[in-house]
DNA sequence: TCCTTAGTTCAAAATTCATTGAACAATTGG
DNA sequence: CCAATTGTTCAATGAATTTTGAACTAAGGA
């Protein structure tokens, strides 16, 4: 029923970014930031990616202290950790966020990383 | 002689994070913030890692546009590009930068991702 | 010129990560 | 109770990433 979450002190940057770092994820940070940090069902991002991926990804945010995830009844409610972020990494999740705007899809982002050498 | 850097404007954001995310280039990064941005010579990295492997790192750190590196003779110099990531994601390397002072050795940081399910 | 220094490139191996479908569990409404 | 809904786990696959060693290039000093 509970499930397992770092605590704030335990987050590790490395962790965290690259967690961050994988554009699905962000998407879903960044939509949960829109929706006033959750909480929100797992069914709601639906549209990102399928379900049985969304499992995987809302995993590795929760496992690397990014989000809280709580289950009742049938759903699972996430949120983003934002004051636990703030905390252990001062200004991340802002900047992080603030760059989210003018992010393409993240289709989109997976595809364009072509550098010239 | 002249090495392929990303504009300012076409740096990505999953991009550099999930550059950052891992712990060998943190420590390269945190490492050039400590010597003032650089510029640095790659062997300066030398006790991060192996020589061939630092080759692969700094250049993925310069195709994601966080460090600039220019080639003069038979070295190499490379610089944070401060500014630069000022400019397109303001606050995140700083905040990421003051994230690394409670860091463990990349090492360390490799091994110790360990989370309980 | 020859040797050393600084760093790269290439191909292979090892590892890790993301994605999928099938099967499953648990809760809830009718 | 039955069926639908919500979401998970597992194993397999494919794809990217990281790491390594060997061979290489280019510049500079003796």
């Amino acid at each position: 029923m509970y499930l397992p979450h770092p605590q704030t002190d335990q987050i590790s940057l490395p962790n965290v970014l690259s967690v961050l770092g994988d554009p699905t994820r962000l998407a879903i940070v960044a939509e949960l930031a829109r929706k006033d940090d959750g909480p929100v069902t797992c069914s709601h991002f639906l549209d990102i990616c399928s379900k049985t991926n969304l499992s995987y990804h809302l995993a590795k945010l929760r496992e690397s202290g990014v989000t809280h995830t709580e289950a009742s009844g049938t759903s699972r409610f996430t949120t983003l950790r934002r004051a636990d972020l703030d905390r252990r990494f001062p200004g991340l999740l802002d900047s992080v966020l603030a760059g989210t705007g003018d992010l393409a899809s993240p289709a989109v982002e997976k595809a364009g990383n072509a550098q010239s050498a």
